[in-house]
RNA sequence: GCCCGGGUGGUGGAAUGGCAGACACGAAAGACUUAAAAUCUUUUGCCUGCAAAGGCGUGCGGGUUCGACUCCCGCCCUGGGCACCA
């Protein structure tokens, strides 16, 4: 008989799906459609890896599913090639990004039509394709125009000999200082000018938005968590000796009667201002210090709290209590007003901070335990709720009613001004780099940036975008901070728009930006007129399911919202969310259990096991080794295990006539259909392929299947296992000859007689007191009265039963027994 | 520190209020073989027991329920994210 010969069977149908481009997705097709997004890859490393092709192989399975079930389905894939991370690889290889792009894309599209994927390739786009950030382009262009753009000072890492660097870039030394991960350079942060998107203005629309999708609530959550939406007041302190004032943001006014202190955040600027003579050295060397830390770490070293008085005070009007300023770093700039204000008896890290620097505690709230005597010990910090004392008019008031007459009455007296805070910040929209889409704007003789080209002017846009980069070898940043565009002269010096000298913006594009709205341009690749067509994107838009990183919860889905929502705003997309679902997918270790990198050599290419077992067997085998969304190893065993169930998937045809089956198999045939069809429906794919494992145990024992079950088989593999399904569909019905329509991939999902699929005669369980101890079998449509007489008949339920009385007893149908005794 | 996940046999996992461990892997024993590989058969949560049988068991401690891996409360451990990697 014949063997499987995977090679042979794959590279035949390979060649015949992708020639006639059986996977096409059809522009205002009559049938329903279905948008299927998995994120595209940026290509940083030689060749796919298996975690990649787990990402993609579950949601193309999907796809596969759903254009059986009759849907006009696009699941488009393409390449994210401008940023760091190809940068970075250019660097190492050697080579210009250019080079590196045109292999790797090369070598990313070779290993997914290897892995026999149903991409439609017509659609296929690259971020750095000059006809596709001609549109990123246009697009930024179009939050200058309205001010949703400007270049803002911000910080950044710089180093001497290797320019501006990113967070990833720069590591901690043993002594604690910062250096280069390439050279172990010194780095220190400063500030730099830098394109800003303000996405704040869309904070609201953003959390809004979230009830428009089917995000499940953990991604929602991340998302109004990455916002982070405020409401409180601003309190303004005046300074005793001073004109300046310090305003700070509070969400719990009404402890203001307990507030003790003030806390300015190292970057404070009035810290300059009202500082001591006397406190001015030991200020200037704690503010120094703080200034080479993330906020990240000054956030985890806050256990320990430091700080320095200015050797200034502020008045707290309510109580005309003089609280003494200090810098902190526990407080972060960026993050309300930079300033709060010590409250240490109601507030954990206040408490902390008081305790250190022997400031009074003051309670002002008693909370359900009673407590009314003085704060010493943090057990006794209540930060949730309560009743108020010694705070005057408040007394009494539970703590919320005391919140918002507090705010009345700061506001009326005109301390303080209620107010919504966001933290979500300006978003730094600029790389000091090479490989990005340029900006394109222009400065002018006298500093006025000046955009290339309105984006209303059509005949304008076709001549002046896209702004093309500027091909060099020699792409490494400058020292000064600034990108290798700064120093090539002929493209950096041009004019503006009324002909006078204006030099070019040097900075670039981050990688976001093209994968911001990818999912538009898929809907319309070619089109040089506009960025999508409208109708276009009627018919395809919203995103249905959107498959990706649990890494971009927050970042490229609230990013890529906000682009979207600001085009929704100006007409220029058709629906108010892009995605109407999102998933993420679980990470593949390698086989060590370790996160997959290179520098462990524990990455497992799908190339060689494609070369090996069969890019089916991968499939199945990525299927099969674990649910989507979670995180397990990759096992080498299971590569075999799925190798051999495919070989005697393989096997069976031999016992395929046209005689009747079995009963037993129509049921179980029918079983399983409905089983599978469930599951692909869910995305429980692992289980379906044990579906699949136990239908063919199953088959294993049969002397003959008959051929329509046969046929209906293939036909539910053909997502799982596309090569070998066409192959056994192809044989099955005799075709000779290759015919587009033949495929087994456009045939229509099997149906399954619900009769069959259903078993009538059950054996279920009989507990007494919560424990099993016989089994009776029933029908589904049975009584309860008859069960029971069945069930009391049995000996093994007289024998546990003994002299007990039933209290009750419990019959739910077609589940179980429970016999209350 | 804050936020979001996750904890079930030796391993990956199944079961979303109804017989915990489906389906696999691994392991052990056996068959075939000069032998090995491959293949096939059987066993396999843990403990006691020759067996029959019994007890225990889904990170830990409580609770709700006739019934809890599943729901609620409080812990512990662990993975990820925290804004210039994307």
């Amino acid at each position: 008989m014949e063997n499987y010969d995977h090679k042979n069977i794959e590279n035949n149908w390979k060649e015949k799906w992708y020639k006639d481009n059986i996977y096409e997705a059809v522009d205002f097709s009559p049938k329903p459609k279905k948008y299927i997004l998995a994120e595209l890859p940026y290509p940083s490393g030689r060749a796919l890896h298996i975690g990649h092709a787990m990402r993609y192989t579950v949601p193309e399975v999907y796809s596969r599913y759903l254009r059986m079930k009759g849907f006009n389905v696009l699941f488009p894939m393409g390449w994210d090639a401008f940023g760091l991370p190809t940068e970075g690889y250019a660097i190492k290889a050697n080579k210009t990004p250019q080079e590196v792009i045109q292999e790797l894309g090369t070598n990313y599209k070779a290993a997914m039509q290897d892995m026999g994927y149903g991409i439609d390739w017509n659609r296929e786009i690259n971020t750095s394709d000059p006809k596709y950030y001609k549109w990123t382009q246009w697009l930024f262009l179009k939050f200058y125009e309205n001010g949703l753009a400007e270049p803002k000072e911000m910080p950044v890492w710089w180093c001497p000999e290797l320019g501006n660097l990113a967070d990833e870039e720069v590591l901690t030394a043993a002594d604690g200082g910062k250096v280069s991960e390439r050279g172990g350079y010194k780095v220190e942060k400063k500030m730099y000018k830098q394109w800003v998107l303000k996405m704040p203005m869309y904070a609201e629309k953003l959390i809004q938005g979230l009830d428009d999708t089917d995000f499940p609530d953990y991604i929602k959550t991340a998302q109004k968590n990455w916002i982070d939406k405020k409401v409180g007041i601003n309190i303004t302190y005046n300074i005793e000796n001073s004109d300046e004032t310090v305003i700070v943001f509070t969400t719990r006014p009404d402890t203001n009667f307990g507030a003790t202190f003030i806390v300015l955040a190292p970057e404070s600027d009035i810290i300059s201002k009202i500082t001591s003579a006397e406190q001015k050295a030991a200020v200037d060397e704690y503010v120094e210090k703080a200034k080479n830390k993330s906020d990240m770490e000054r956030i985890v070293e806050t256990k320990v709290k430091t700080g320095v008085f200015l050797g200034a005070y502020a008045i707290n009007p309510l109580t005309t209590y003089k609280m003494p300023i200090y810098v902190a770093d526990y407080v972060l700039g960026s993050v309300g007003t930079g300033a709060v204000v010590g409250v240490p008896g109601h507030d954990m890290r206040d408490f902390e901070f008081a305790q250190k620097f022997n400031i009074p505690v003051i309670r002002v709230v008693v909370g359900k335990d009673g407590d009314k005597s003085d704060i010493t010990t943090a057990s006794q910090v209540n930060e949730s709720d309560g009743t108020m004392i010694n705070s005057a008019f408040l007394d009494g008031m539970d703590i919320h009613d005391a919140t918002e007459k507090i705010m009345d009455y700061l506001e009326e007296k005109g301390w303080g001004k209620r107010t919504v805070t966001y933290k979500i910040r300006d978003w730094v929209f600029a790389r000091q780099r090479y490989w990005g889409e340029p900006i394109p704007v222009v400065y002018k003789e006298n500093g006025e940036i000046e955009a290339i080209v309105k984006t209303t002017d059509v005949e304008g846009v076709k001549k002046k975008l896209p702004l093309e980069l500027p091909y060099t070898k020699d792409f490494k940043p400058q020292s000064d901070g600034s990108s290798a565009l700064a120093r090539m002269d002929d493209w950096l010096n041009t004019t503006d728009s009324e002909g006078k000298p204006a030099k070019r913006e040097t900075q670039t594009m981050p990688t976001w930006a093209g994968s911001n709205w990818y999912f538009i341009r898929y809907i319309d690749p070619k089109n040089d007129e506009v960025f999508a067509d409208f109708e276009k994107m009627k018919y395809w838009l919203p995103v249905d399911k959107y498959y990706g990183d649990p890494g971009h919860t927050t970042m490229h889905l609230l990013y890529s919202r906000f682009w979207y929502k600001f085009f929704y705003d100006l007409g220029l997309v058709p629906t108010t969310e892009p995605y109407k679902y999102r998933m993420t997918g679980g990470l593949l270790l390698g086989p060590d259990g370790q996160k997959m990198s290179k520098s462990r050599g524990n990455v497992v290419e799908p190339g060689t096991l494609i070369e090996q077992f069969g890019a089916d067997t991968v499939r199945m085998t990525l299927c099969f080794i674990g649910p989507y969304e979670d995180t397990y190893p990759w096992n080498e065993n299971s590569v075999k295990a799925v190798h051999k169930f495919i070989n005697n998937i393989y096997a069976l045809k031999a016992k395929v006539n046209g005689k009747e089956s079995s009963l037993e198999t129509q049921k179980m045939y029918n079983k399983m259909i409905k089983n599978v069809t469930g599951m692909a429906e869910n995305l429980k794919m692992n289980t379906a392929v044990s579906e699949f494992m136990i239908f063919v145990n199953a088959l294993k024992k049969e002397e003959n299947i008959n051929i329509e079950i046969w046929k209906g088989f293939t036909k539910v593999l053909a997502p799982f296992i596309p090569f070998t399904a066409e192959e056994l569909w192809q044989e099955a019905n005799g075709f000779t000859e290759w015919k587009k329509e033949n495929s087994v991939h456009l045939q229509e999902w099997p149906t399954y007689d619900e009769k069959l699929a259903t078993e009538n005669l059950l054996k279920i369980a009989v507990q007494i007191n919560g424990k099993v101890k016989d089994e009776v079998e029933v029908s589904l449509a049975e009584s309860e009265d008859s069960v029971k007489t069945k069930v009391l008949a049995s000996e093994k339920v007289k024998a546990a039963l003994g002299e007990n009385t039933i209290k009750k007893f419990i019959y739910v149908p077609g589940k179980i027994v429970n016999i209350v005794a």
